[in-house]
DNA sequence: CATCAGGGCCCTG
DNA sequence: CAGGGCCCTGAT
């Protein structure tokens, strides 16, 4: 590994994201497994981010509150960014983390169920979050599939410190995503010693996608969740597993849920039916419950329940869900 | 030691 | 449309 670049502060931009806005609960989810390309702390979140062929290091500090949110984003880089550039992070910012997404009428959809109404309050201001671009978001996709965290972490570990950048700014060393025209460059036989194992092909084959053109994220946020849906599953090793993940995060459809995967059943039937983990219910009654319950806000409102298990369990609140989810 | 499932997906028959 | 195979790892 090379000596981390350094990069300097270049700009501060202040954010004023649709209130209610919850700092924390948008800018850290305790469901996703610890990544070396961000850092958070109450109040303060650090990420790295490749955008137009330029290295950047963000710097997310809390400077409101719920109902006057203020969000200051330091920008830092190697060298100088003019004022296109800069505009540009801002607005690829505001759509990644949904800072003007309105939450009233998803709220008020809800007044009349207690149990959700009583989350949603809980955690108000609470927005999902995609930190990274599709094609990145698509390689985390790739090192989920059937492993248990701890291996997605470590594959994701190996495949950044080999093909990404080591970036410094504010006293923090974190990892950059790497180019798709660099990983393009490397052999399977080089993914598949970084122990990888067959998702190599996949990570091969979804890079020279997005390096030959045959996917554009731009071009597809325009187009329908069928087009989106259809696209994806076209890419050689993304199955309707990832599709819904997609859908929801970089797409922000809220009523995405039409696949759960055999861990996620578990815990939504323990979550919403007090099931044991050996007799979930079958998946089909569970994506119709939703579907009644929630409608086309299934997604979303399911997020807001996960979110606050999992941010439960960080307390340990939770016990059953660590056998669950198998870390 | 062997066996197995895991935060899926592809391919075959 | 069902089911075997796939890289590797930790659990049993």
């Amino acid at each position: 590994m090379k000596r981390p670049l350094h990069l300097e502060e270049q700009y501060i931009h202040g954010i004023r994201p649709k209130a209610p806005f919850n700092f924390d609960a948008t800018m850290h989810k305790p469901d996703h497994f610890p990544s070396p390309d961000n850092e958070w702390e109450p109040g303060v979140r650090w990420q790295t981010m490749l955008w137009k062929d330029r290295l950047l290091g963000l710097k997310f500090m809390n400077v409101g509150s719920v109902d006057d949110p203020s969000v200051r984003l330091s920008v830092w880089a190697q060298d100088e960014l003019d004022k296109q550039y800069s505009t540009s992070v801002i607005d690829e910012i505001v759509y990644r983390y949904n800072f003007n997404l309105d939450l009233a009428s998803f709220t008020a959809s809800f007044q009349d169920d207690p149990e959700l109404q009583a989350v949603i309050a809980k955690w108000r201001g609470m927005r999902p979050v995609n930190y990274s671009s599709l094609y990145e978001y698509l390689m985390i996709a790739i090192v989920l599939q059937n492993a248990t965290a701890r291996r997605s972490v470590s594959m994701m570990m190996s495949l950044l410190g080999t093909y990404g950048t080591s970036l410094s700014f504010d006293g923090k060393s974190l990892l950059a995503f790497w180019k798709p025209r660099r990983m393009n460059r490397a052999n399977e036989e080089e993914l598949r010693a970084l122990r990888i194992g067959y998702r190599a092909k996949s990570v091969k084959r979804v890079t020279e996608a997005f390096v030959e053109g045959a996917i554009d994220e731009d071009s597809l946020r325009t187009q329908s969740k069928e087009e989106q849906t259809k696209t994806l599953l076209n890419l050689y090793g993304i199955g309707p597993a990832s599709v819904w993940y997609v859908l929801f995060d970089v797409f922000h459809h809220w009523d995405a849920l039409d696949y759960i995967s055999p861990w996620e059943q578990k815990i939504y039937s323990k979550l919403f039916f007090g099931t044991e983990p050996g007799n979930p219910l079958p998946v089909e009654k569970l994506v119709e419950f939703f579907d009644a319950r929630f409608g086309k806000y299934k997604m979303l409102a399911v997020h807001y329940v996960w979110e606050d298990v999992f941010w439960r369990r960080a307390t340990g609140d939770v016990p059953w869900l660590d056998d669950l989810i198998r870390l």
